[in-house]
DNA sequence: AGTGCAACTCTTTTT
DNA sequence: GAGTTGCACT
């Protein structure tokens, strides 16, 4: 290289330089797991800062997560200070600040708040009371599917989302609903923007003007909607408005949210919707050893349509990840559990250890067992603050401050703590609110003040309370001192929801007051404004990763596949490898590609150590079920894992079991194993209890597991087993 | 209006 | 197996 690079280029590998360097055209970053996206991206932004004089209010960067958008902040920062005013914000934290930014012409006022799904549910629940919660839930789902992939009540391709035809008068409906209360949904965030940009002349070119690069971080998890915005944003030159510069980035092998509306189709076809992009693959892995990067390889072949990509360990060698076979989940965590023993034994930390598994509910063995042996762990985001009852009780009175027309913070809190006001005092004051003759405009607090006459007694007095309550915190919200936990703190004391839930807490041993108080602290830092209130309100709906996660305490992660994407630990164990379970049987086609990507995620975590495990015995909705290796476990090629160690007693002498963890010779699972040569050959007739008569067409002996065999049946399925953990497959004799 | 019981339903969930 | 929800009862 001719001349010298800073040392903030220096450290960059050719490819990632080349990406940081790029310019010109649309680009594509393929990046891998591990090949240091983050440090590219975070690097590109402060190179054009510095070294291309760009201003960085120009910049817009967007992510998924606030604790990626922050991360990105820091760093870009750390290395050109300048880069703390680019914008850096999740996809929905910048379609707020758009919408509040440009509040009039988006038809809001700039202090609306944000309904999540379990309030659309609500507001549905409010317009249509013959359908059930349960049943609002789901259309509540099946409406923010649809948002995501940008429709509106009267799209064509509506029935994309569901073929129920009443879903079109639904739909409407809600819309005209949530358009009364002035308040937006998630999935508005993203296509209010759009259709605001679309429509008005001046806001669209301001907005182009100013952000002349847009960078979109796990641009494979986009979906629909977003990708419509972001083309809106970058505007294509026929306004006279050059383009703006957009780099994505990306790894089409890690989109696991396919169910939440993610479209893997908006990173496969970038380069068509997008002519003239530069693709720049970083594949070279600085996490993992090459020993497991050769299984997630394997594993993600499988898969078909791939931009293609293969992931080079920049750290040669290390140990085969290992495959084991237990009989039960009790085995499981013990075998979990030794593993963080002797890691911790041999000078390790618990912290280096995360557990992984498909499902939530497979982290109550482990929260069992773990205290008991003395392992500390930590469970990520299992539980959400936000989505406390208590929580949302105060975070309801503080939301109607603010907005008088919303009904769902209205109905939350109106009768509560109760006061008297049932539901048919409920249903006077909604429909006089929204009575067109009785000129209210939709506002709840205003149509309650004005009716609360017609009521009687217990619920016109209860009507007058809530009222001079409302009245007295929005009196603090003007204050000129304090700041806003002071307004959190009187509406929690004052509205008598503290000792509500305290009453609560004594009852079911709840920790709800506690959680009230937190809330009060986390208004500290806003001031008592309606601003202030509105920006406190946003971030808590907005960034619910909030709650306290990292105590950087030492202990075990317990942690969902999807939660892991981003992270890394020396020592990965992934659990619950069975059929049935991870992929489920009624996975195929799309979704089981997607279920092999996020093992694929799962896999790339780890650093150092992996290990595989799948159990015979699953216990799942309160029944115990046989299963079979999940089918991505026979997509590794066999000599890649080991199979074990050493035949390790469960401890539990009276039942004569051991766990396989493999090993040793001889290593003889109970009484299943048989001596003398092995029976089961290829070519060999089978019958097994479910599939009915096969064949054997392929057997790969493994070290300590027994024989894995290939069996096709009659019917045309291919399935395979390892007869060792199964009763159901027997030799047919003949 | 609040309590208690039976029936239901169960993936994943950045925002 | 556990948590949630609707409904009936008081």
């Amino acid at each position: 290289m001719a001349q010298k690079l800073p040392p903030y280029l220096a450290a960059l590998n050719p490819e990632q330089l080349a990406a940081v360097r790029h310019e010109g055209s649309p680009l594509l970053i393929l990046a891998g797991a591990g090949s240091g996206k983050t440090r590219v991206v975070t690097t590109k932004i402060a190179w054009l800062v510095r070294e291309r004089g760009i201003d960085p209010a120009s910049i817009l960067a967007v992510t998924f997560t606030n604790k990626a958008a922050r991360e990105m902040r820091e760093r870009a920062a750390a290395i050109e200070p300048a880069c703390e005013r680019a914008v850096i914000r999740t996809f929905h934290s910048f379609g707020a600040w758009f919408l509040r930014r440009n509040a009039s012409q988006a038809g809001l006022a700039p202090t609306f708040t944000i309904y999540d799904e379990d309030d659309q549910a609500t507001l549905l629940h409010g317009a249509l009371p013959q359908y059930e919660r349960s049943e609002c839930r789901r259309i509540a789902q099946v409406i923010a599917r649809a948002k995501d992939l940008g429709l509106a009540p009267d799209s064509r391709d509506l029935a994309r989302v569901a073929s129920d035809p009443a879903l079109r008068r639904i739909y409407a409906i809600y819309e005209e609903r949530l358009r009364a209360t002035g308040n937006v949904d998630f999935g508005d965030l993203i296509s209010l923007p759009a259709r605001l940009l679309a429509r008005d002349e001046a806001v669209r070119r301001r907005t182009r003007q100013r952000f002349r690069v847009i960078l979109v971080d796990e641009y494979q998890d986009s979906n629909t909607a977003q990708f419509e915005l972001l083309r809106l944003l970058a505007g294509d030159g026929s306004d006279g408005i050059p383009p703006a510069y957009v780099c994505v980035v990306g790894d089409d092998d890690q989109s696991i949210y396919r169910f939440r509306g993610a479209e893997v189709r908006n990173i496969l076809s970038f380069p068509e919707l997008f002519p003239g992009t530069t693709i720049v693959r970083l594949e070279r892995n600085y996490r993992s050893y090459q020993s497991i990067l050769d299984v997630a390889g394997d594993v993600v072949s499988h898969n078909a349509g791939r931009l293609g990509k293969e992931l080079k360990a920049e750290r040669r060698g290390g140990d085969r990840p290992r495959l084991v076979l237990l009989e039960d989940q009790d085995e499981e965590t013990a075998y979990c559990a030794r593993i963080c023993e002797s890691r911790v034994r041999s000078g390790g930390r618990w912290s280096d250890v995360a557990i992984l598994y498909r499902t939530n509910a497979q982290s109550l063995a482990f929260e069992k067992e773990f205290p008991r042996r003395g392992i500390p762990y930590r469970i990520v985001g299992a539980l959400r603050f936000y989505e406390r009852e208590e929580v949302k009780d105060v975070l309801a009175y503080l939301a109607l401050l603010l907005n008088g027309r919303d009904e769902v913070a209205f109905a939350r809190v109106v009768n509560k703590p109760a006061r008297g006001i049932g539901e048919t005092s409920l249903e006077i004051l909604t429909s006089a609110a929204s009575d067109p003759e009785r000129g209210h405009g939709g506002d709840f607090l205003l149509a309650a003040a004005a009716e609360a006459e017609q009521l009687r007694g217990k619920a016109k007095s209860g009507v007058r309370e809530f009222l001079s309550l409302v009245k007295s915190f929005r009196g603090i919200l003007g204050a000129s001192e304090g700041s806003l936990a002071d307004l959190v703190e009187r509406v929690a004391h004052d509205s008598g929801l503290l000792e509500y839930h305290r009453g609560q807490d004594e009852i079911a041993g709840t920790q709800k007051a506690a959680n009230i108080d937190e809330l009060v602290n986390a208004a500290t830092l806003y001031p008592p404004t309606a601003e202030g209130l509105a920006e406190f309100l946003e971030t808590i709906e907005l960034d619910r990763s909030l709650s306290a996660e990292d105590s950087g305490a030492d202990a075990v992660t317990l942690i969902t596949m999807h939660n892991t994407k981003g992270l890394e630990f020396p020592v990965v164990i992934v659990t619950g490898l069975e059929q049935g379970l991870f992929p489920r049987d009624d996975d195929e086609g799309e979704e089981l590609e997607e279920q092999r990507r996020l093992f694929y995620v799962a896999i790339t975590r780890a650093k150092d150590e992996l290990h595989l495990t799948a159990c015979r015995w699953r216990r799942l909705h309160g029944r115990l079920y046989e299963t079979l290796p999940s089918r991505f476990l026979s997509e590794i090629a066999p000599e890649r894992l080991a199979f074990g160690g050493r035949l390790i007693p469960t401890g539990r002498a009276d039942t004569g079991r051991v766990a396989v963890q493999g090993g040793g010779p001889g290593a003889a699972s109970g009484s299943r194993s048989a001596a003398g040569p092995s029976p089961w050959r290829a070519g060999q007739a089978v019958y097994h209890e479910d599939h009915g008569a096969g064949v054997i067409i392929k057997v790969t002996p493994t070290p300590n597991s027994g024989p894995h065999v290939v069996v096709r049946f009659e019917s045309g399925k291919v399935a395979q087993f390892f007869p060792k953990f199964t009763t159901k497959l027997e030799l047919s004799r003949d």
